[in-house]
DNA sequence: CGCGCACTTGAAGGCGCTCAACATTGGTGG
DNA sequence: CCACCAATGTTGAGCGCCTTCAAGTGCGCG
């Protein structure tokens, strides 16, 4: 079952150039597809699963849950991430992941997975670098809810999700798609949805975003920016698309 | 300069038996080791180190710091905490790491780190690890700032570092030594020292603390894990010291 | 066409902030 | 050994961002 994961290849791509050898093992890497339905979990919390998953299309997002039952999102997964990663060594998962849309998922058996590091250090070497930008992004997740407020926050998070999509090719220049509800943002920002809402109509009334659907577009990515406080140095992207 | 760097090798050995000669290897791994005061920058964000460094002993902190001037602490480091492993794969530092008390550094040479991991790569695995475990924290963390409440937050990061600390045998029972101050809590809570004050003396006062000077003890363990939610799974401890 | 989900709006209140002063502690030099 | 100073910790009052609660509106889909 050969399968192409061009966003992951792009990513590693843009750190060194793959050799014959390297593309073709990631190109034939054994993997099992799926298709699932917005709104269910992928892996849950507690589990202690034997492969990881490749995000091929779709958004998913990782969470937790307090013992109260709020739930915040950690991260939000897009096509070439494989958010559960870490479990090829953390036995346990201590996150669960679920789809925001409708997702193509690759499940990847973690033993195909240490044999490709152990015969391709190179490639182990851009996993491990894939685990540390997750890393970086959860730092930088930290400093977003703890110390900005939550006009910032939003500008924020719309000023990394609008890289991330750019560098796997999935936004044009200052437009993308974004099937994410108020309600999911205000899991990943730490604060309401109704709050969500009245700072997106500040932003619209501000000319930060304009939006159909789940469609958005950024008029003006400075001001979108310098709103966020973004710097896209800790998604430590080395091609720099941060225009 | 063989040097003995017992905290890290404690927690390689809670997840899987070493080698003679891993364990060799460990111990007289090349390391300049400093002593580096209290609030002094160990490395800056922006940084390319061409070295990583391990805390032999003392308090240190990583954080961030907004366009504003606000700080954000991620996370503490201990005795055997590499804070910037990271930077073995990830060229640009997107933190910066500061001591909060007076600590003994070792530095150790990526060259040295990626030529063990490639010779012994259960040594190799086993720092990946420790950089997913930091994930897992840092996971932690975007939780405990987004979700809950200032006394909560307080709670749960006084649990992390008892458990953390009695992990590398610096805790004994439920009391250790913290020398952390009300304003470096406020900067990892994201609430005011002014705020941190008034939380630390209701804790105190429903007996979840009781400290003298940088001595802290935790009258009622349970109590105090019940307080801030605390469940030790995501800081994936093999042996269990979640008493 | 109508059901459900996402989004929107208003009013009232609280957690934590700001500002500003004061107390205490520990370390240092005379 | 004490006097001093700077850093840390403590306290009070007023305010604001964001929450809570509750009632809507709009829209996509079966």
């Amino acid at each position: 079952m050969p399968l192409c994961i061009p966003a992951l290849i792009r990513k590693m791509e843009s750190v060194f150039t793959l050799t014959e050898d390297e593309r073709q093992v990631l190109e034939t890497l054994p993997m099992q597809v799926m298709v699932i339905k917005d709104d269910q979990d992928i892996v849950r919390m507690g589990d202690r699963p034997s492969r990881s998953c490749l995000i091929l299309s779709g958004f998913a997002a990782t969470y937790k849950v307090t013992a109260g039952g709020k739930r915040q999102i950690v991260s939000f997964a897009i096509a070439g991430d494989i958010p559960d990663l870490q479990s090829l060594h953390l036995k346990t998962l201590d996150t669960s992941i679920a789809t925001i849309s409708t997702c193509r998922v690759g499940f990847i058996q973690h033993e195909a997975l240490r044999d490709i590091c152990l015969r391709y250090p190179r490639i182990g070497a851009a996993l491990w670098r894939e685990t540390l930008i997750d890393a970086a992004i959860f730092r930088e997740w930290v400093m977003n809810v703890g110390q900005r407020e939550a006009y910032q926050r939003m500008a924020h998070v719309l000023c990394e999700l609008l890289v991330r999509l750019r560098a796997v090719g999935l936004a044009e220049d200052h437009a993308c798609d974004l099937p994410i509800t108020q309600a999911e943002f205000a899991d990943a920002l730490g604060i309401t949805t109704v709050h969500v809402n009245r700072v997106l109509q500040q932003m619209r009334a501000d000319g930060l975003i304009v939006s159909k659907g789940t469609q958005i577009k950024i008029p003006d990515w400075d001001k979108l920016k310098q709103a966020g406080e973004f710097d896209p140095a800790y998604l430590h992207l080395e091609s720099d698309q941060a225009a």
